[in-house]
This record gives C-alpha cells, structure tokens and sequence, in this order.
DNA sequence: TCCCAGGTTAGACACTGTCCAACTCTTGTC
DNA sequence: GACAAGAGTTGGACAGTGTCTAACCTGGGA
C-alpha cells in the first residue's frame, strides 16, 4: 500500500498514462487528492481546486472525478450515506471509518482476509469487494 | 440468517420489546419492511407505508426509521451513495450489491470470514463490520 | 374533564450530484 | 498563421435524499 508523490510537474505524464488528457482543471483536481494522503470528498476537492488562481466549476469537478474513477486514477469509497470519498490509493485495501467524526482510514489488504464468499449470482462478476470497519470514537 | 414473519397484530408486542411505543405509523413503518425480506430504501417505505388508509408524513419516516435502528430493531446498509437501504435482518451477515440493477442480497455471516483486522486506533470500539461485494450483471 | 408529554405534520431548507446549452480552448490540417 | 472540428468547461437550473422547525394532534393519568 503505497503512496506515490506527485507534484504538478509530473501529473499530466500520470495523467497521459491513464488515457486522460491534462487541462489546467484535471491537474489542479488530481493534485488536490494525489498530493495529500487523505480521502476527500467532491466537496472538499472543490474547495482545494479553487485555493490558486484557476477557477473551476462544480461540473467539471465531477466530471473529472468520474473520469478519474473509471481510468482508475483513483477509487470511490462508500461509507457514508449521502457523501463518497475519493482515494488516491488504488491498490487494494480496506477502511476504518469513524462514525463520529467521519474521519477515514485505510487498513492494508494484506492483513485483512475474507475467505468463504459464496458463488455470485449467475453470469455476474464482481467489481470489488468492500470491508468497512465502523467505529465509534467518542464515548456516547 | 432467519426471517420472522410478523403480522400487525404481532407488531406492537415486538416494538414494546424493543422499547419502542407502537403508533398507527410505527406500526406502518415496521410492517413495511419487516413483513418482507427485501431491502428498502426511505422513499420505498414511505409509499409502502401510504398504500393503505394511514397518512404517512416523510419527517415521520424519517424519524422512525432512525428510532427503530438506534433501538436495533433494523439495520442500515450503506452500498449506494445518496441511498441508505433499511435491512430487516439483524443477525450478522453481508451484502451483494449489484452495481447495475441497484439490487442487495444476503450472505450469511457464517459463510465469510474475515480475519486480521488491526488493531483499531485508540480508544475506539468497533460499530460493526461491512463486506459488500460489489457486482455487475449486466455485460457493459 | 383537563393537562401534558410524546408523537406527527407540512413545508421550508440544505446538501450532493446531474443535466443542459452556450461558450472556450486545443489540435490537426492546410 | 488561419481555420474548422472536436474536446473540455461553465453557470445555473434541477432532482433526490434527508433534516429541521414550529404548530398541531392525541391519548392516558389525575
């Protein structure tokens, strides 16, 4: 499970890698998640994306996220309801996230197992699988 | 993974177990998602909830639902962003959840395993543990 | 009967994400 | 460099899910 720096130099290389073509909006959006080590949300990627002099809209925020999900630049993590995070770190693995303050962790793949899944339905494949650890921070 | 039938009648007595004061809409509410073994979402339940004589406002879905999990009486399950589904069944166990159709499905809890979880972060207690495998269905 | 706490309600609101049609920028061709 | 065509971006309207609030209803005890 590693994290790879980027800096805004080497990101539209990454981004031709992956089949992306870099416009000034793609790098600010993927160096806003690529360089910290943090999983954001739309939202906050937003924010990020606007902090220098570029502007960039809501749409092309998610537009990009989307694109970036399926050139598989990065990954969506589902673990609140009404909120996805976006993950720089595409190698498999897993998340503590704590209900109490929505804070997000991930947890190496290689030291969780998940053995006994039953055979999927048929003609169906599967697109991943998802171990989310819910814990409770504070006392209530 | 057992599912109880329950019928109105038998509503109240389970809601009074679960400490919970049953109305004409809680008992609405509960009998929506417990007299099946599906997995619905809010909006679901709030139709399902005003198919008969009884108005049911959505504040009060709302309000029950959130009741009803806190007194364990459902589950929540989050595998959509922007859409919780409320789970009738309460005894250990995973999902499926089919990427194209939106459909969620039980695996028992017996049948997966999942082992070396690290240690949780300080002072933390575990809320529950997830696995959703995440399918497709359709060729795409 | 009256009172009161708990329960319910409509509707306004907030938030996340999508859609659209107009606009701008990039790229390839001459 | 000039141009056209396609790719990318934009603001703003919109949709879905869920929350909040203040007023209202209801039913059980004194």
């Amino acid at each position: 499970m590693e994290y790879k720096t980027h800096t805004r130099e080497s990101l539209p290389a990454l981004l031709r890698e992956h089949g992306i073509s870099p416009t000034h909006q793609r790098i600010e959006i993927a160096h806003a998640i690529l360089s910290r080590r943090e999983h954001v949300s739309a939202d906050r990627i937003l924010a990020l994306a606007n902090d220098r002099a570029t502007e960039t809209s809501k749409a092309t925020v998610y537009n990009t996220l989307k694109l970036f999900v399926e050139q598989k630049l990065i990954r969506e993590v589902i673990a609140d309801a009404g909120r996805v995070f976006y993950d720089p770190n595409t190698s498999p693995h897993h998340h503590f996230y704590d209900v109490d303050t929505g804070e997000l962790t991930d947890i190496d793949a290689r030291a969780i197992e998940v053995t006994g899944l039953p055979p999927l339905p048929q003609g169906a494949v599967t697109a991943g699988v998802d171990v989310i650890v819910r814990i409770r921070s504070r006392a209530s």
